[in-house]
DNA sequence: CAGTATCCATCTTGATACTG
DNA sequence: CAGTATCAAGATGGATACTG
C-alpha cells in the first residue's frame, strides 16, 4: 500500500518539512480565499480589471488587485497593459493557470460531493458536546 | 466547454456566493496549515497523541491538538479513548478522511510536478521588479 | 500520557481615501 | 480605468507554563 503522501519522516519533522519542500512554498496559491475564485472568473477568457471586480462582486479594489498579483507572480495569470487612454489592462490564464484550475477544481468536486458528510459530522459533533456524559 | 467553475454569478457576487456555497464552508480543511500533515501521519494507522508529535516534529502541542479536534469535527478522524492509567488515546481516519486524502494528494501532486515553474515565475517577477531602480 | 490556559507575534482581510 | 496608500480588525500560529 502507498503510504508516501506527506511522508514527513524523510524530512525529519514537519519543521523540516516545511522549510525543505519545495512544493509545499506553492501550496499558498490554494489556500488563499480569492485566487480560486479569480481564477475562475478568468476561464471564459480575458477580463479587464473592473470587468472582474464586477463579477466578483464583494472584494475590494485592493483585495482583487494583491490576488492578481500574486497569480501574476506565480505564472498562473498574465497581465497586459494596452498603453491607450484610458488604460486597458487584461488578465488572462496562462496554461500553469488553466491546470491549477484542474486542481481548484478535485478540490472542489470533493467539497460538493462530501460537503453535506461534514457538515452533518460538526452538528452532531456540536451536540455532543452541549450534552452530559452519557453513562454506560 | 465546462465553464462552470465556481459559477459565481449564479449566485450573485462573491461576496453572496462564499455565504451561500455548502461546499464553500468545508474548503478549511484543505486551507488549514497542518490537517494535511496530521492526515498524513495517520495513513499507517491509529496513532496516539505524543505518536503525533514525534512524527510531526515541530507542532506544539496546542497546535496539534487543535488541528485534531477539527478533524474530528469534521468527520475525517475518530478520537478513541481508552480509560486506562495512564490514559491512552487513539487517533484514526475515517472513510471520509480517508477520501479527503485523495485530494491532498492531488494538490500535492500538482505542485510536485509545477513547483519548479512556479519559483522560476517568481524570480522572473522579482527581477522584472528590481529593473526599473529610479535615482531618488 | 494527553491534554488546557495564557499571552503574544504575524499574517490575512478589509474599509476608506487618494492618484496617474 | 486601473490601480496604490494607509490604517484597523480579526483570524491564525506559536511559545510557554500548568493539570487530571
Amino acid at each position: 500500500m502507498d503510504t508516501t503522501f506527506p511522508d514527513i519522516r524523510s524530512f525529519g519533522g514537519a519543521a523540516a518539512f516545511l522549510r525543505a519542500c519545495k512544493p509545499r512554498t506553492v501550496l499558498g496559491i490554494f489556500t488563499n480565499k480569492w485566487s480560486g475564485l479569480v481564477m475562475g472568473a478568468l476561464l471564459d477568457g480575458p477580463r479587464r480589471f473592473n470587468e472582474l471586480r464586477r463579477i466578483l462582486d464583494g472584494l475590494t479594489q485592493k483585495v482583487l488587485s494583491q490576488t492578481l498579483r500574486n497569480l501574476e507572480r506565480d505564472g498562473l495569470v498574465t497581465r497586459t497593459v494596452y498603453p491607450t487612454i484610458p488604460p486597458r489592462v487584461e488578465y488572462e490564464l496562462t496554461e500553469l493557470g488553466h491546470s491549477g484550475v484542474g486542481v481548484l477544481r478535485a478540490i472542489g468536486d470533493w467539497a460538493g460531493e462530501h460537503a453535506d458528510d461534514v457538515i452533518a459530522a460538526r452538528q452532531a459533533y456540536d451536540e455532543r458536546a452541549r450534552e452530559p456524559v452519557k453513562p454506560v
